[in-house]
RNA sequence: GGUGAUAUGGCUCAGUAGGUAGAGCACGUCCUUGGUAAGGACGAGGCCAUGGGUUCAAAUCCCAUUAUCACCUCCA
């Protein structure tokens, strides 16, 4: 037997390097540097791969010991109470088959097949107190490299005898198989896992929801039992109340509240009803994006909802989601559809007449109500819904412009951005056609490798921090999307910049180059503030419903304290009006007090109170709904006041 | 489209082991009221989502439909 005494040398985070023994564990490694280190190591980044604490060191490398305080750390002890979970399960129930079960960004989730039985909130409860005991046990999390059939035998021996062994063959054989055991539970897993399940402190089980095995649509529906994990019970706790909180902020539930929409059964899904203060805030966003688009050189177009199918077919739109379009007629000869895009109509307004090169480039807006006949699951409040209004618009422009136009209508959206106050709050999504799906893309390789590629030089070119998503891109074009996340953290495209280098050929447009010839322009789809819907959703949430207050669809409630100055407010409400300012009245016999509070309920940026006082001396009392108390000020000044924060659209 | 949950006055919810409904807020009238989160009295408002079924009897049980919510899948 050779013993080996050689020593290695391990670079650490802060490029320090140690010399260990060959064959040194990490957690050996973490030991020798502090003894606190060790006890808060939870994984370890070798070469850049995330690994298991007690994986062994054989030679040179870069280490970073992941602790309770990184990412990666929280995402193993998360990953560790998932397998906690899935050991409670099979104590109370035995049959379940277990699929996937990995760690997401505050907790996770374990795919389980349930066979006939139906499993109810409740037996969560049971579940936890299960996984208590687990934990109480404190069980040794240990890990094992095994030949395939030696983990078929063991995932047997504990009864996992489906998903688990159609995932133990998808493992390619070059590919190590590893076994983690906690007690008499043993998981298929690459891990990297907690050394004990007793380091779990605090977790709950939060949702209980359907999934497709491996998300595929066609495998059967598992049950998915998400929970949440964290460290300490007051960390636990201060999620649960981030929780509620933005509960509080939901634009479904505030908008309700508000009175900006509603929804009527008979009307049917993903149709909302925006009321008077909805229907204000939306033409409030209207006017403003039409008004900056105009002074950036776009024209507005006016086109029809709705048109023969031929018109789809050119694009490949017909033959691509037919299903998703709201469609009259009963045979190909009296098609009808309502939009579902404006793409089309403005590339016809384009042909109407015949363009030189110096007519280049063309900007088109309209702000344009569409219809998408969407899966009756897909609907949500007012972010995916079946009628929207996009501000949309298409620039045609020469492949030479393409920079400059893709900037210009970047710098648009971040203007618009900023001044919504949601700059912040998004981030760039660089999206891809998928090679290994072309049945979802106009197959054209050169096509797509063209326009990637020239998108992808301007996004580095404008800098811009972007992730790249491979099969997002539109079926004839990559996009640049503009993700933003809702108030629960689900993440979604707000607005979306496309090249297109394709459709100008099918609708066979055209412009006649400075040598004479005829040439394909090419197209940006792009939108510059999204669907106006979804954009007020985020804005709801965004500020829990007290829009600024050039925003907000009243900016100012008059409010009498007595009944003696009811017919003041009437005049004052009048007043205000007149300078275009969003003005109503409280007269109400209620004490003041009430009244105020039902303002602040109503989120209303200004309260004018008159009272004799204020009469006699000509003022008004005002109170905001941030600082309350004002003082009183004369109604010119009032207005004064108010205009230029509507003016600069103060947030 | 799939899985699950839900559906009671404008809103938030209670309710009956099946015998045709209740609260708070909001709303209306009158009285009261000079000041920053709830003054008082009275009143109106629901055939308990829709359609079937079981039953002497259904808002309550069953089925279907519609809508809402969550998740999965999809998103031009």
């Amino acid at each position: 037997m050779v013993v080996t005494m050689h020593k290695i040398n391990v670079e650490l985070k802060d490029n320090s390097i140690i010399q260990v023994k060959k064959d040194s564990t990490i957690l050996e490694v973490a030991q020798t540097i502090s003894a606190g280190l060790a006890k808060v190591a939870y994984a370890g980044i070798v070469d850049g791969i995330l690994v298991d604490l007690r994986t062994s060191l054989d030679k040179d490398c870069k280490l970073e010991i992941v602790t309770n305080k990184d990412k990666e750390g929280m995402l193993v002890f998360r990953h560790t109470a998932t397998h906690i979970m899935a050991q409670a399960v099979l104590r109370l129930y035995p049959f379940a088959q277990l699929a996937t079960g990995p760690a997401t960004e505050n907790g996770y989730f374990y795919d389980i097949d349930f066979g006939d039985f139906k499993i109810t909130q409740d037996d969560l409860v049971k579940i936890e107190s299960e996984m208590h005991k687990i934990i109480k046990s404190d069980f040794e999390i240990s890990v094992e490299t095994v030949t395939k059939a030696q983990a078929k035998a063991k995932l047997q021996n504990i009864g996992q005898t489906k998903y688990k062994l159609l995932l133990l063959n998808d493992i390619p054989d070059n590919k190590s198989i590893t076994l983690f055991t906690q007690g008499e539970f043993v998981d298929l897993c690459s891990g990297p896992h907690l050394s004990h399940t007793g380091q779990i402190k605090a977790f709950k089980l939060t949702q209980l929801t359907g999934a497709y095995f491996k998300g595929n649509q066609s495998q059967k529906m598992l049950t998915r039992i998400y929970g949440v994990a964290f460290e300490k019970n007051s960390q636990l706790q201060e999620h649960l109340t981030k929780l509620e909180e933005a509960k509080k902020r939901d634009h479904i539930k505030l908008g309700r509240e508000l009175g900006l929409f509603t929804t009527v059964d008979c009307v049917g899904q993903g149709l909302p009803l925006f009321g008077p203060k909805g229907a204000k805030i939306l033409q409030t966003l209207i006017r403003w994006v039409e008004d900056e688009e105009t002074k950036r050189d776009y024209v507005l177009t006016r086109t029809p909802i709705i048109a023969k199918n031929d018109l789809y077919k050119i694009s490949g739109h017909w033959d691509k989601y037919r299903d998703g379009m709201f469609v009259i007629g009963d045979n190909d000869s009296n098609y009808m559809a309502i939009r579902p895009m404006t793409c089309p109509f403005q590339y016809f307004i384009y042909k109407s007449t015949p363009h030189s090169y110096r007519d280049l480039p063309i900007r088109y807006a309209e702000t344009s109500t569409l219809m998408r006949n969407e899966d009756s699951g897909e609907m949500h409040g007012l972010i995916r819904i079946r009628q929207f209004t996009l501000s949309d618009g298409h620039i045609v422009c020469t492949s030479d412009q393409i920079e400059e136009e893709f900037k210009k209508a970047l710098d648009l959206v971040n203007y618009l951005l900023d001044t919504l106050g949601l700059r912040n709050d998004i981030t760039y999504r660089f999206s891809k056609h998928d090679p290994a799906n072309m049945s979802k893309y106009i197959d054209n390789p050169s096509m797509w490798g063209n326009a990637e590629n020239s998108l992808k030089t301007i996004l580095d070119l404008l800098k811009i921090d972007y992730v790249e998503s491979i099969g997002d891109a539109a079926f004839y074009g990559p996009k640049l999307d503009i993700q933003i996340k809702n108030v629960y953290g689900k993440e979604d495209t707000i607005i979306t910049i496309q090249l297109d280098f394709a459709l100008a050929d099918r609708y066979n447009m055209e412009y006649t180059d400075a040598d004479g010839a005829k040439k394909r322009p090419v197209i940006i789809h792009r939108s510059s503030i999204g669907c106006y819907e979804r954009t007020l959703a985020l804005l709801i949430e965004k500020y829990a419903g007290a829009f600024p207050t050039w925003l907000a669809p009243i900016q100012v409630v008059v409010m009498s304290l007595t009944d003696r100055t009811a017919l003041d407010t009437d005049n004052i409400v009048k007043q205000l009006k007149s300078k275009g300012i969003s003005a109503i009245q409280d007269n109400r016999s209620e004490k003041i007090g009430y009244k105020i509070r039902e303002a602040q309920l109503q989120k209303i940026p200004y309260m004018l109170i008159v009272g004799d006082k204020e009469k006699t001396e000509n003022v008004v009392a005002v109170r905001d709904r941030k600082n309350g108390d004002l003082g009183t000020m004369s109604l010119y000044e009032f207005e004064n006041k108010i205009l230029v924060e509507i003016e600069n659209k103060i947030l």
